[in-house]
DNA sequence: ACAGTTCTCGTAAGCGGTTACAGTCAAGTC
DNA sequence: GACTTGACTGTAACCGCTTACGAGAACTGT
């Protein structure tokens, strides 16, 4: 029947209009019930919510849009580098679409222009992967639109997951369980987050009085098969550890391959731990969790703060240990 | 100067009612200009244009898309399992968006709800990552709402790369250049695209004559990671082989790791070759390019043609070889 | 010079919402 | 009982843009 149907009859949706007539109301009444505004009678508001459930009726968010005099076509605009933080800016991605699009934003992508610069400009900004001397922060600051960037830098308005503690907490349970020889493996130091989570790991190496040698600290290129080759290599050149702190889980996972490849068994062996706790590593690893859904909302909140013009404010979310079955205590 | 202002006059874009008063002509002119529609002297055209220039219109893509008629946003929506596709994946995307945008048309992303059905409807959509029998198929036809499918299945809209002819590609290549026993480097078998790949491989080794032994199929499992210990299993296992075709750049990117891991010289022993042609995996690596921009466009213009209501048409977008320093004649 | 065409362009009514403003009406006050 | 008051709700303007409609200007041919 449906797919017959040639001439376009599509997805005609209800329009405020037909629930304030079915509804026997004004579509101003409508509106009301509908951003929770003050001033409607509750026997009112019951019974349009009513007929806007048995229509299945859906504001139209283009009509909202243009409608609110507010700002509220905010852009994302991903740095130049960053395609290897995917998996994580996926998952943020979807929390924050959510967020949005649950307040009547609009989230709309806009890709880097040849210079480096957002090729189109919407009313606010989330930047993400930019570096403290990212032309985008400076031009966007001069142009005066708002914007929140995720990562960290001076004088704007960031928001990050808290790293540091991370790095700290991930290392801290390695040590209680008595590691003393942990290894850290993150990628070259070019990226804030990677810097914040090796400090932690510093930090606490050095509060317990472990050893900071510098053939533990290894290369892993931020990706499994880097992880995977700089474990075998170490393990070869026979540096001696007994827990791995790997700042990210896929680095992790190529860990756990290389030690088990080599005969070692995970966490008998050798302990190890993650950072991100993604869904799709699975649901063995001990690792850091992000809180990403707090860190949508979050970034949400201070986006809201910039279109109003408050002054800059920043966030740091925290971030917890998740302890599983690829951290034991050492033998 | 600009960051002071708190009182939020941010990014106050000109309309087409300052662009028509600057001009000294009407907002119906100036959208006949914008719009290309005929019935405006070409002077006056070129007036306004430079008006438009001058004052650095730009026109709202929301209020245009809640003037038109027609319906014009297009929703995203991403199977479950596709996460793994991400690389290619974000590049097509970043595709689609510039095609689309460029039509006035918007793209918003909606997320899968826990029934697999997407969570909120479009007017019309483009679907990833969907199987023959993926509900959201049936779940869309019944509604009647329009929507194209990156990939393939039956009785609906699709568009896909031209597969099976990569694979037929890549390995008449290898075999060109005098190799026999070429090892094919896929994943598990439940993706339509390796699946086709897979099958142009045994096509072309057939029609060559060549061996198509079981164990020159190996499991990469999509990964950089999974294809370079599959590659060292296999060399250790000695089943002798002097090319691989990977059927995808991220495992071809392994298989080269553990060839050198393993002393062997690419392409002087060993010649590799990849698909996808991504831009980070670097300049020397021969494989099957991808055309992704005209992916994009075509995945558009079906959508046009789905929402005018014609009947259902299809695409297979060609793929082309492109050699480079990754594959030499067999020694 | 004049009626009939053809161009060009301004006017105004939407698209689907929001909201300032004003109006209605029942309850409260004295 | 007349007057306030305050809670609800309807009306209409507006967000920025498109487009059907109609009016005037410019041409055409005779």
């Amino acid at each position: 029947m449906a797919s017959r149907s040639t001439n376009a009859r599509v997805s005609s949706r209800s329009t405020i209009g037909d629930v304030a007539l079915a509804a026997g109301v004004s579509t101003g009444t409508v509106s009301r019930v509908l951003n929770d505004r003050a001033g409607v009678h509750p026997a009112t508001r019951e019974m349009v919510l009513a007929t806007i459930e048995r229509l299945g009726y859906r504001p139209d968010a283009v009509a909202r849009t243009l409608s609110f005099r507010q700002p509220t076509r905010i852009g994302l605009n991903v740095g130049a580098g960053s395609r290897r933080l995917t998996p994580f800016f996926m998952l943020f991605l979807e929390s924050l679409i959510g967020e949005l699009s649950s307040d009547g934003y609009l989230l709309e992508e806009i890709a880097n222009g040849p210079d480096g610069l957002p090729e189109r400009l919407a009313d606010a900004f989330v930047l993400f992967g930019a570096h403290d001397d990212d032309i985008r922060l400076s031009y966007l600051s001069e142009l005066g639109v708002p914007f929140v960037l995720l990562g960290h830098a001076e004088g704007v308005r960031w928001v990050m997951p808290d790293d540091r503690d991370g790095g700290h907490q991930a290392t801290s349970h390695l040590l209680r369980l008595g590691h003393e020889r942990i290894v850290h493996l993150s990628g070259l130091m070019h990226n804030q987050a990677f810097l914040d989570r090796h400090e932690g790991y510093r930090a606490a190496m050095r509060d317990a009085g472990a050893p900071l040698a510098p053939e533990l600290l290894v290369d892993g290129d931020f990706s499994s098969l880097g992880a995977y080759r700089a474990v075998r290599r170490a393990l070869a050149a026979d540096i001696g550890f007994s827990a791995v702190f790997a700042a990210s889980d896929e680095m992790a996972v190529g860990a756990i391959a290389a030690l088990q490849d080599c005969g070692l068994k995970v966490p008998l062996d050798v302990s190890v731990v993650g950072f991100d706790d993604l869904p799709e590593i699975g649901e063995a690893l001990t690792t850091v969790r992000q809180d990403i859904p707090r860190l949508a909302t979050v970034t949400v909140a201070l986006l809201k703060e910039a279109v109003a013009g408050k002054q800059p404010a920043n966030a740091i979310v925290p971030v917890q240990l998740i302890a599983r079955g690829t951290t034991a205590r050492r033998r």
